[in-house]
RNA sequence: CGGAGCGUAGCUCAGCUUGGUAGAGCACCAGCUUUGGGAGCUGGCUGUCGCAGGUUCAAAUCCUGUCGCUCCGACCA
């Protein structure tokens, strides 16, 4: 390709809109533009880029055994609705209507189409395994996009869906799929590590998320470097003691604590109970019905552990007014003792790490009063005991007690043990040796594309730009000629090298714009191909060309080595 | 959805407080000079000052509304 042909509008400045690195440098180095929030246009050299990675994604799932499909991105609601997921998943759903008022909806994954396929077309074990997978346009109507192709309203994905007849079976998929991403984010120059992840609502049996470490991430990790437990903040627990029992009370004792509404208040004089003997108790609506929770004051709700607890993502924190009408008092007055508690239909979801713990003070629903001398088990009706607070730094490891830490990080991949939900909804059933019918067991892997590129570049740059690994520049090679003209000998040249390296299979750019040095320096290092092959008058007349590897140093080699070098240097 | 900020040239931004001819740098076009790390000079092009309404003799500037964008939070398969 000669850069005069295509297109790549390089910026000096970023835009004022774009935060975090690596989405200044896809807009500074021509790689994308923004149409609208979480909506980009990828210009030729964004393309490309974009291409490597799903090239490579293509090819690992292919080894692995995965057949390529491409499923509609508009789809009737009426699947979402089959398979329940038209409520739960109603935030993120991108809905249109066409010329008739009727509705659709913009495709954010596939599990109902795909087992729909399976439903109607695998009928028996002879059948199976199977996993489909595709790399298309995926869109959800984000309630903030943000940091450019990070969180998207429209991105592509790579989403994969395996059918087995066993969860044994389904447990070799899963790790088919685990290895096949290790080694796709190695082959993007990509350093990532599995972490232990939520399950969520979906109630699987379990998922993995591979994470980039990055201080611009959305994710926080928890991790052991002893024993190399690691886990998304959402799903992670430690080790941490239960609370300590102590001599049982008789009964819980009612006492005033006017203006009291905080933990830390409670904590001081003239009470001075320590965080550690209170039980914080917090209300939410729960698909339009209070539900309570409780962790140990000095502790903190993990949501995401709440919604797998109560099954549902559709909840939020109750309102004073709320609150006040289902237990009788504001915030900083609320318990859940039992003989407090206006209603017995209210469910009370309380934290492991309160099972057995007495002599606790909590809120007595009456404004301006607490009680002392809680039995946590004799006095509260406990729905579910449930591990609900999140982790803190420095924890011990669950599995080996050394100390925990935690970091940021970007999820650019997700797998994911799925079971039978979809399959039992969608009557996805096959017939096994003896002629009964089973729900496939089924598994789902997805690979942000988009998200991935971003990452590639969030992880590989430095004051210059991008520095592209060979694996997913979108050339490998840029020959720069300092003078054009066709008749100079540095252009013939150029033009010679650009041949035989484009007829050696290599992706090769031909900077052949008219263009001060330091301007094409600039751009190729801004815009960061691996290899750069420089020619001019000084190499020139020592009978050499300059190549440089983006990142690394200059080497001169003789004209007649050059196409040999270069060639060593992509195939390395 | 709650909080904060910002919308002026393709990009970065000034001008707004105190109403009175719409600006600078970069980019772009022409010419001359220059030619190994974002050149210099001269000349030129580029605007619904987000949009709508109001106040006023007069609005980029003041007021109201609205839309969009960004950040924090909430949320997030």
């Amino acid at each position: 390709m000669r850069w005069t042909q295509t297109l790549i509008p390089t910026l000096r400045e970023a835009p004022a809109d774009a935060e975090i690195l690596s989405h200044k440098l896809l807009l500074r180095a021509g790689l994308i533009r923004k149409l609208a929030g979480g909506v980009y246009t990828f210009l030729p050299v964004g393309v490309r880029a974009l291409r490597q990675v799903e090239q490579i994604v293509r090819e690992e799932m292919n080894r692995a055994g995965a057949v390529e499909v491409l499923m509609p991105a508009i789809q009737p609601p009426e699947i979402w609705q089959q398979s329940g997921r038209y409520e739960t998943a109603r935030d993120v759903l991108f809905k249109v209507k066409d010329s008739a008022a009727r509705e659709w909806v913009l495709s954010p994954t596939a599990e109902e189409v795909i087992t729909l396929i399976a439903a109607a077309d695998i009928n028996s074990y002879r059948q199976l395994p199977k996993n489909f997978y595709q790399i298309s346009v995926k869109f959800r109507d984000e309630i903030r996009p943000r940091f450019g192709l990070m969180r998207a309203r429209e991105f592509i994905m790579k989403d994969a869906y395996s059918f087995d007849t066993t969860d044994e079976a389904a447990q070799i998929a899963y790790q088919k799929m685990y290895d096949a991403y290790t080694r796709i984010f190695a082959r993007c120059g990509l350093k990532t590590f599995p972490v232990e992840a939520d399950t969520g609502v979906i109630g699987g049996k379990f998922s993995h998320e591979f994470m980039v470490p990055a201080e611009t991430g959305e994710n926080e990790v928890v991790y052991c470097e002893a024993c190399g437990y690691a886990a998304n903040l959402e799903k992670a627990t430690s080790g941490i003691p239960k609370t300590a029992a102590r001599e049982i009370g008789a009964s819980p004792e009612k006492f005033p604590t006017p203006g009291v509404l905080t933990i830390e208040a409670l904590s001081k004089e003239p009470y001075k109970v320590a965080a550690n003997r209170q039980i914080k108790t917090l209300v939410f609506i729960v698909q339009d019905k209070p539900a309570i929770a409780l962790v140990r004051g000095d502790d903190q709700l993990n949501e995401t552990k709440f919604a797998a607890a109560v099954g549902t993502t559709i909840f939020r924190a109750a309102t004073a007014d709320e609150i006040l009408a289902a237990l009788g008092a504001r915030p900083g007055s609320l318990g859940a003792v039992a003989a407090t508690l206006k209603s017995k239909d209210i469910p009370v979801y309380a934290d492991e790490r309160l099972r057995g713990a007495n002599d606790m003070t909590t809120g007595a629903n009456d404004d301006g009063f607490h009680l002392r001398n809680v039995s946590i088990e004799r006095d509260i009706t406990v729905t579910q005991w449930r591990d609900l607070r999140t982790v803190i730094v420095g924890e011990p490891c669950v599995k080996c007690s050394n100390t925990l830490k935690i970091r940021r990080a970007i999820e650019v991949g997700h797998v994911f043990k799925l079971g039978t939900k979809y399959s039992e909804k969608m009557g996805a059933l096959y017939l096994d040796e003896a002629g009964t019918r089973h729900p496939l067991v089924m598994g789902c892997y997805g690979i942000g594309v988009t998200r991935t590129l971003q990452a590639v570049i969030e992880q590989c740059n430095d004051k210059d730009g991008i520095i592209w690994p060979l694996s997913v520049a979108p050339y490998q090679v840029c020959i720069t000629p300092l003078n054009v003209a066709p008749d100079n000998a540095g252009m013939q040249l150029a033009e010679k090298l650009y041949a035989e390296l484009t007829a050696a299979g290599v992706e090769v750019i031909l900077d052949d714009r008219d263009e001060r040095p330091g301007v094409k320096f600039k751009d190729a290092d801004l815009v960061g191909f691996p290899i750069r092959v420089s020619i001019g008058e000084k190499s020139l007349a020592k009978g050499e060309v300059e190549i440089k590897p983006r990142g690394g140093a200059m080497l001169a080699a003789k004209i007649a080595d050059a196409l040999e070098r270069v060639l060593a240097l992509v195939r390395e």
